[in-house]
DNA sequence: TAGAGTTGCGAAAACGTTTTCGTGTTAAGA
DNA sequence: TCTTAACACGAAAACGTTTTCGCAACTCTA
């Protein structure tokens, strides 16, 4: 029932100043003994806290991070935002959760909420309907206003700031050297189309790693999963181009897929045509999730790191709000760090 | 580099008072059209947007959210913020998330942290640690503040909040129902310790639904798991305590999990016991995750419907957070409301 | 005892809004 | 010509802080 107690309030009741009251509970020494102590015991007795937003518009700083990604439903995403909670949280940030959905305007919307002021920078990754589109001005535009962004995973080029990624063609040319390693002769791929930047990164670590065996790649086993694909509704579609790579291609014994969900159903459909796994089959994911762990057999995987990639992405973003209080807006060019997560192959039940 | 542009600045900019300004942006007849229409070009043309911090001073309100849950790597719960960021964004709110990794410590701090302002109401799962301790002055303190709370899934009932819960002895119930319907007779249980309410209450639907069809349960088929091995580190240690008890009970046809990893660890073990699913042992799991429609064989599940909890949560919050601006803290006493999500059966491979 | 220094506190500005209440100017009515 | 009303705008307060500056009332020192 009763509001938060105020400054004013605590200087109304102790009969002072409210420069007095704000002094003494920051134990500033202009304030004698007397009356410190007998203000912090009443501020103790009332449990006194100052208002955050006061201090955010005073102070014109939120110490509060806005989070953009395209779900959150997804083990790779939650992942990275419980690395971004965990260093926000240790270094005082707190952490504002925006999803578009993969949807451009939702992108753009949530942005501009958050931007007016509710948070001091941005983390985020990039929609797919954006990379479509290649409209990146809300971006830009966030970064001209002084409000710096850390990207992470689905990254572009051409906007200026700091960037965490994996590096996904190294990851995917191992995975496929891992195969090759193991003996697989025909290797197919399950990625997605090309606009997806992840998905063209890990086609080409994929034909990269074929060339340097000297294998010739093959089209017929390069599959491109339509993006819609992807959600729950259609699965069975999903299992239907598989299940049509695999009946004219009928040699194949080793997959690759970009996620875990492609994994998961290729093995799927392998099982229902009659191929063991790993002896006739392997298969390989890029991945971070909880499917290829606990699934049977379990997969082996290229894992991301999610959380550390979160980790990383807060760290950058929180020293870059906390440098720009010094160097108070100098005109030095700024200059943006991309940094490489290193990813590393899990082995599992799907490869021999 | 340059600022976000001020209702002062455009003042200063047009030589008119900062009232002026204001008014004309927001379509006052106070106004003369033309000034009007000057102010809002050159708003327009700077692309000006409120102060989100200044107006939350001002309003003592912040459009703002605070969800608290235990864990975000978790479909459930992610789920369910799914659902809430769905109503939140739709009725202009913004979501600030914490996350108290279980521990009631995390869980107090987080909930300091946004109680000074930051945001106007809570929804939250309370974490186990706090569910042991049973210490829920955090979350009194709060209320008494006059900041709304509901709660979901996990929830105490000497809170005064709304509530947003699952019937978990009720899907509970229909699980073991569903097991018995199909012939099992020896229905094994894998559950929680008590402390954890869910894993209490679904463990009172199965020995309700055994009763009611004159089972006698037997206490070495209810195999209660301490809550540490829930991290991927103590698989292992998951999996022995499963396999002992099917070990010391070669007649287990049915079992009930009250998670999906519980039922995944179940079907690895079984197999290796060299048992078939569904024709040698039954599976039934509670969830709502990725892992049970996507594993080997599919696992029939009772399904929480995450974000339909989201969804209902958050309206309930704003409902009452809209509804305290016209009652104006009348001294009616406040009423509460509990709602049931209902489960439902979704039938997979798992079983017959 | 006059001047200087110390001590303890308050007034006010600032952060960026919105809104209430004036107030000066002009137009209309008597 | 005088009063009144309409119109267009500005001043100021308020939201809750922090901080700079000023200023009394002391306490020393010579």
């Amino acid at each position: 029932m009763k509001r938060k107690i105020t400054l004013k309030q605590i200087a109304k009741e102790l009969d002072v100043s409210i420069s007095t009251v704000s002094k003494a509970l920051r134990n500033s020494i202009e304030i004698s003994e007397d009356t410190r102590q007998k203000i912090q015991a009443f501020a103790k007795l009332y449990n006194y806290r100052p208002n955050n937003i006061a201090l955010s518009l005073k102070n014109r700083k939120t110490k509060t991070i806005g989070i953009i990604i395209p779900e959150i439903v997804h083990h790779f995403f939650s992942k990275v935002i419980t690395g971004i909670e965990l260093v926000a949280n240790k270094r005082g940030y707190n952490v504002i959760v925006g999803l578009s959905n993969e949807s451009f305007d939702k992108e753009v919307i949530n942005m501009q909420m958050l931007a007016n002021g509710s948070i001091d920078g941005f983390i985020l990754s990039i929609a797919k309907e954006t990379l479509q589109q290649q409209d990146y001005h809300h971006f830009t535009e966030t970064i001209n206003q002084g409000m710096p962004i850390v990207m992470f995973d689905r990254v572009v080029n051409e906007i200026p700031c700091d960037k965490v990624i994996v590096d996904d063609v190294k990851g995917a040319k191992e995975a496929v050297e891992k195969l090759i390693t193991n003996g697989c002769k025909n290797i197919a791929i399950i990625t997605t189309k090309d606009y997806v930047s992840v998905g063209r990164l890990r086609t080409q670590g994929y034909l990269e790693a074929l060339e340097d065996h000297k294998i010739n790649a093959k089209s017929s086993l390069i599959l491109k999963i339509e993006d819609k694909l992807m959600s729950d509704d259609h699965i069975d579609k999903l299992e239907n181009e598989v299940e049509q790579l695999f009946e004219s291609n009928k040699d194949i014994d080793g997959v690759f897929a970009v996620n875990e969900l492609y994994a998961v159903t290729a093995i799927k459909v392998a099982r229902k045509l009659g191929l063991k796994i790993p002896n006739d089959l392997q298969v390989i994911s890029f991945s971070d999730g909880v499917l290829s762990r606990h699934s049977t057999p379990s997969i082996t995987t290229i894992s991301q790191h999610g959380q550390a990639i979160g980790e990383k992405a807060a760290n950058l973003l929180i020293n870059r709000l906390e440098a720009e209080e010094v160097d108070y807006d100098d005109e030095t060019e700024e200059v943006y760090e991309t940094v490489v997560i290193e990813t590393n192959l899990t082995e599992r039940e799907s490869t021999k």
